[in-house]
Order: C-alpha cells, then sequence, then structure tokens
RNA sequence: GGCGCAGUAGCCAAGCGGUAAGGCAUGGGUCUGCAACACCCUGAUUCACCGGUUCAAAUCCGGUCUGCGCCUCCA
C-alpha cells in the first residue's frame, strides 16, 4: 500500500510502527456551525482510508477531535446569548448527524479540547521547561519558533522566508521575542470561558489541542496524520514542533492532506457566498450521492462542487445500486442447487474486478480508478446475469459488490420496506388490466403509485418496484 | 516575492515512457403494450502550446500561455 506523503512529496510504501495496527489522527471541524461540504470532504476521504486498511486486516485506532472552545465559537454564543458550551454541543450533535448521513464511521475516540486542558498544561509546562516556550508577561505563552531546528520541514517553508514575507505584526501589546513565535495558551478576555493555569486564567491555542490528543489517545508516535490542506502551515507545522519538542520523537510517519473542494472552481467561502452546508445539500440528495461524488475524484485533486456534477454522480450511483437490486431480486427466486461449472468460471472471471479495485486502493487510494473498476464488475455481472442462475452464484456475485462498495461506504441495500396493503392490491389490479390488454387502466394506477412515490419496472421476471 | 498544483472527448475523470480506463450526457439498436431498467453499438489519429531527449512521450527535460492554492482563522 502506498502513501503521499506530504513530508517527503513522495509515494511510499506504508510500514506500520506496529504489525497490523494503524494508528491514525484526522483533524476535525470547529463546531460553530453545520459543517460545509468542504468540511466533508476529508471526513469522506479519510474514511474511506480508514475502511480500506480494515478491509486489509489492519486493526485501525482512528482519532478524530472536535475543537470545541474557539473565538467563532464564542462569537457565536454571544450572538445567540447561549453559553460557548451549548452552541459546541449543538453543532457536534448536528455534526454526528450529517456524518451518519454521509455513512461516515464513528471515530475510535472523537476527544473534546475541552476535556483535555490538563493534558494541555502539561505539555506547555514541559515546553517551557525544555526551553521551546515562555510565559509573557501578560501570561500568555508562546513557542519559541526559531529554537525548533525543523521548523518548516512539512511545508518545505525556509524560516526566514517567512519572516520576510510576514505582515507586519500588529496585536496589542506585543510581547513575543520573535514574530514566528506562535500562541500555546492565552489569557481570557471578558466574559469568555476559561481555565486556571500556571500562567493565567485563560484557554488553549488552537495548535497544543491536536499535540494533545494525538498524544493522550494515540501515543507520541503515530501512522498517520491527515487533514485538509490548508492545515499543513501552520497548523500542522506547529503540531511538530510542539511534539516533537515535548516528546522527543518523530511526531507522525506518515502525513496525508486531501485537496480543496471548490465552487464554479474557486475556493468556498462566505464572502464570495458560494457557501454550502452539508445540510443544505441533504434537503436536496441523498447524501450518499455527495460521498460518491466525493470519492469520484483522487483526494489529492481540487474538485468542483455543481448541480450538474451532483447530477451525473446521482445517475451514476444509481447504475450499480438498480444493479445490486436486481441480484436481490432474482436471489429471492433462485433455486438453490450447486453451482454450475459455467457459473465457477464466470465468478472467477468476475475477480479481476476486485483485483482492479484493490490495485486502485493500493495506488494511494485511488478510489476514482476503484469507482471505474465498480462500473466494470456491474456491467459484467448485469450481462452474465438471470433468472435461471443459481442462488449460490448470485449470493456471491451480490457478496463480491457489496464488499467492494462497503469500501468506499456505499450502502446498496435499503431496509426491507413493507408494502402497504393498498398498494400491492393496486400492483395486483394494473397486472389483470395489463392481461386484459386494458392499458389505460394499467398506466393510470401506475401514476397513482408514482405519486405516492412507488415506481414499478416491468421486467421479463416480473413487476419490481421501488420507492423515491 | 517565496513554495506548490492543475490544463486529457460536450461534461466529470483515471493513466505518468510502450501506443488513450471508467462514468454522465448524446445518437442508433435489442427487450417492452408503452414507459422505466438493463444490454449492445456509437465517440479524442489525440492528451493547452512550442521546442528537445528517446526506437518509443499525454507521460521525461526546457520554455510559453491559462487557471488555481498556500505563505493570515480556514477542511
Amino acid at each position: 500500500m502506498k502513501i503521499f506523503n506530504t513530508m517527503t512529496r513522495k509515494k511510499e510504501e506504508f510500514i506500520p510502527l506496529e504489525e497490523n495496527k494503524v494508528k491514525m489522527y484526522v483533524c476535525g471541524p470547529t463546531v460553530y456551525n453545520f459543517i460545509h461540504i468542504g468540511n466533508a470532504r476529508p471526513m469522506i476521504v479519510f474514511d474511506t482510508v480508514r475502511r480500506y486498511m480494515e478491509y486489509k486486516g489492519y486493526d485501525v485506532n482512528f482519532v478524530s477531535n472536535f475543537t470545541d472552545v474557539d473565538d467563532k465559537i464564542i462569537q457565536k454564543a454571544i450572538e445567540e446569548q447561549i453559553s460557548a458550551e451549548e452552541v459546541a454541543e449543538r453543532f457536534i450533535a448536528e455534526c454526528k448527524t450529517d456524518m451518519d448521513g454521509m455513512n461516515i464511521k464513528p471515530a475510535t475516540t472523537h476527544p473534546l479540547a475541552t476535556q483535555e486542558i490538563g493534558g494541555m498544561i502539561q505539555m506547555i509546562e514541559t515546553l517551557i521547561e525544555k526551553g521551546y516556550a515562555y510565559a509573557a508577561l501578560d501570561g500568555t505563552v508562546y513557542y519559541r519558533t526559531r529554537k525548533f531546528r525543523d521548523y518548516g520541514k512539512l511545508s518545505h517553508k525556509n524560516i526566514d522566508d517567512l519572516q520576510a514575507g510576514h505582515r507586519n505584526i500588529k496585536v496589542s501589546g506585543e510581547l513575543k521575542e520573535d514574530v514566528l513565535d506562535f500562541v500555546l495558551w492565552k489569557p481570557k478576555k471578558e466574559g469568555e470561558p476559561y481555565w486556571e493555569s500556571p500562567w493565567c486564567e485563560g484557554r488553549p491555542g488552537w495548535h497544543i489541542e491536536c499535540s494533545v490528543m494525538s498524544k493522550k489517545y494515540l501515543g507520541d508516535e503515530i501512522d498517520i496524520h491527515a487533514g485538509g490542506e490548508d492545515l499543513i502551515f501552520p497548523h500542522h507545522e506547529n503540531e511538530i514542533a510542539q511534539s516533537e519538542a515535548a516528546n522527543g520523537v518523530q511526531f507522525s510517519k506518515y502525513w496525508m492532506h486531501n485537496a480543496f473542494l471548490n465552487i464554479d472552481n474557486r475556493k468556498m467561502s462566505k464572502s464570495l457566498g458560494n457557501f454550502f452546508t452539508v445540510r443544505e445539500v441533504a434537503e436536496k440528495y441523498d447524501l450518499q450521492i455527495l460521498r460518491f461524488f466525493m470519492l469520484s475524484a483522487h483526494y489529492r485533486s481540487p474538485l468542483n462542487f455543481s448541480a450538474d456534477l451532483m447530477e451525473a454522480a446521482k445517475s451514476g450511483l444509481e447504475r450499480i445500486i438498480t444493479a445490486a437490486e436486481n441480484l436481490n431480486y432474482l436471489i429471492k427466486s433462485a433455486a438453490e442447487s450447486d453451482l454450475t461449472e459455467r457459473e465457477a468460471a464466470l465468478l472467477e472471471d468476475g475477480k479481476v474486478y476486485t483485483k482492479k479495485f484493490e490495485d486502485a486502493m493500493e495506488d494511494d487510494f485511488n478510489t476514482a480508478d476503484a469507482i471505474s473498476a465498480v462500473f466494470e464488475l456491474v456491467k459484467f455481472m448485469n450481462t452474465n446475469v438471470s433468472s435461471d442462475n443459481t442462488k449460490p452464484f448470485l449470493e456471491s456475485f451480490y457478496g463480491q459488490l457489496k464488499s467492494l462498495c462497503d469500501i468506499l461506504g456505499i450502502i446498496l441495500e435499503k431496509q426491507e420496506e413493507i408494502l402497504d396493503e393498498e398498494i400491492e392490491n393496486l400492483i395486483q389490479e394494473r397486472q389483470e388490466a395489463r392481461k386484459a390488454k386494458n392499458f389505460a387502466r394499467a398506466d393510470e394506477i401506475r401514476d397513482i403509485l408514482q405519486e405516492k412515490g412507488i415506481l414499478l419496472k416491468d421486467t421479463r421476471e416480473g413487476v419490481q418496484w421501488k420507492r423515491i
């Protein structure tokens, strides 16, 4: 399995620190509002990475935080005249609803920044002891950036260029030793949530949160640290400076970063007004379609979002699901007999698609290629399956399709729906009308059912239906 | 100014040295009372442009054009 490592800018063979185990940390959202579709990309992408690793037999310890204390949360709390905790609590719940809709597995642990303050104070103390941090007169604690030799190794930035390009410092009461120093702990302002600390009543800086949560739940050294590409600098660079200075070992072996989701080829932003929340998308589309859409391009390529593209994704996904439904339908009435020779040969031939899928995923999680393998499998199945096939054959095919779709997080089977007696009677009546060549009545019934959200399909094997 | 990414059919998107995957849309056909689904067939002598390396380049090198990102809170 090859992973593109942002640190080395190369695809590298994945070798876990501990055999068969993966320790993975993904930076989660700040919960001050509904998550937007840009937040959804890393969630979907790295959930898929996790699923593939689990499929390969790895025991994945997957940690993803919620940042629940932050300026924007406080701002929102003031606007709504409720506490910051209430804001965070509410949007964590909403986020989990969205994640569920996108079929994102809950992390092994979802730590909250506010529950880890003790650990943060400890790490800051260690950094001060080692000379990597200092408290200013107002109680702010800064990280002494230039002290960390490797600073810039992830983002490939030269520390002197950084300073040269840095805009002029304005912050009131500037007490930093150096403009590059960043905040580890900051004093509270009136009305803000705060915690006691050796330096002042205040709250942690953003970067220290992830260093601490990663250390607590995964250890000093982890396999993969991931997030959106905008986190490379300064967030992940600073995390490395903190963790490696404090722990004395390499923080993460592999760094994975997804590219942005754009709207009309421009970065999504509130000021441009091209901003969509997952919840808004959910009003128009099943979130499965969003997931499928996001996986249709490689995670390190920018991806453009638009209604047309979502429609295309919808049609494509339907093709896969229809194939699965058809198999399922055939399975119900298939003979229990043993596989025929021809069927066995067909199943054997079909294995090339699983192989192609795996090869694509092995190559830095090329989901676009993996999906093309699924489509080829679908075509292969559609052309080779009929009501004459045995049950074991059909089930085997279904199992193959399902196993690939599971990795992508695509759900094939909807839970068994119960037909109202009324609807069943209507279908029956329509069949009789058709037999009597009373097509006017037959079409009328089909229309009635369509209005009720039931779509009929007349196939050689009988009438199939589905809710739309 | 520094660092980086991208430009492949109408649209989306793989491929990254051996002669252009896949999907959506379009058109034709099979099936069907009709429709839907499904299946078959249909598409780039060509991969932004110009040079170069090579037996061989969409793939490597140099240059040009265009679009985008990071360097500041941000997925």
